[in-house]
DNA sequence: ATGAATGCAAACCTTTTGCAACTAA
DNA sequence: TTAGTTGCAAAAGGTTTGCATTCAT
């Protein structure tokens, strides 16, 4: 995390952009949860700490780490984009329910060489790829509303 | 289609509701093409052959073939819902390119299994999956504002 | 000093919804 | 006749943007 910080930083620093009090709250905050977050859920955690920080600021700064590859910026759930800061060397996706948009995560070796080689059959950059998998989870099936 | 045809008419009737003609206009439309379409290219395309329908009986009832199970509703691209007709047979899924957009299909006996796995072991219900792989498509890689 | 970043509110885009008018059954 | 359907326009939900102000360098 440390690590990370620097090469944020660092990145700022190479693009002639500035370290800001709120780019680095925000930092701190995406590495302080170890869930997926969407934009108004990371807003309101740093309000409830007190911090000073508008939302038109957090959704511009995700893109930026995002752009630092620091951080996965996906479309999951329903209708939101979900940010996760990216774990260095495991690598794992996500199963959405379609229904209710529960989020988890599996890892999966095996699909890794599969999906690099439909990237690759296709054009598209098989390094750089994200898999997601939506289907009914177990609540919704059981018509549970509770999900 | 005409199977396909008389599918959604019993579907309507079982559910007591009514074969109208914005309905059956908006049938055909899907069936009349053969892409990934957003429900914004299909009011525009209905509109250009003199067909009456408003925005709001296009989503309806989009949804309406979806729970028919005539269509796939999926988030692809950006911000769009796309939607498509079900080709009965031949699954097939979904490569997009997380800059521009584009979508690819692909077909892959290998993936199904192991995805049919991973639901499995999460509680999702295996058979009613869909898989979406998002890179960045050739295009975009090689920097062409074309794509 | 000055160009970049912030906060605010308004704009945006896609999808949904309330309601009065219409129409299939 | 009457309950389901339509069209319109307004609302909703998430994200982006314009602009005046503030701030890092």
């Amino acid at each position: 995390m440390h690590q990370e910080r620097q090469q944020f930083l660092k990145f700022l620093r190479d693009r002639g952009q500035r370290v800001t009090a709120e780019r680095l709250a925000l930092f701190d905050e995406v590495y302080a949860q170890h869930q997926h977050l969407d934009a108004e859920a990371l807003l309101s955690a740093m309000k409830e700490k007190g911090l000073k920080i508008s939302r038109a600021t957090v959704y511009r700064n995700l893109d930026l780490l995002v752009d630092c590859g620091l951080v996965r910026k996906q479309r999951l759930g329903r209708n939101r984009f979900l940010y996760e800061h990216v774990h260095p060397g495991q690598r794992h996706d996500h199963l959405v329910c379609r229904r209710c948009g529960k989020v988890a995560e599996f890892v999966s070796g095996g699909i890794g060489a599969l999906q690099a080689e439909i990237c690759r059959a296709h054009g598209f950059d098989p390094t750089e790829f994200s898999l997601q998998i939506s289907s009914i989870c177990r609540d919704c099936r059981a018509g549970r509303r509770s999900c």
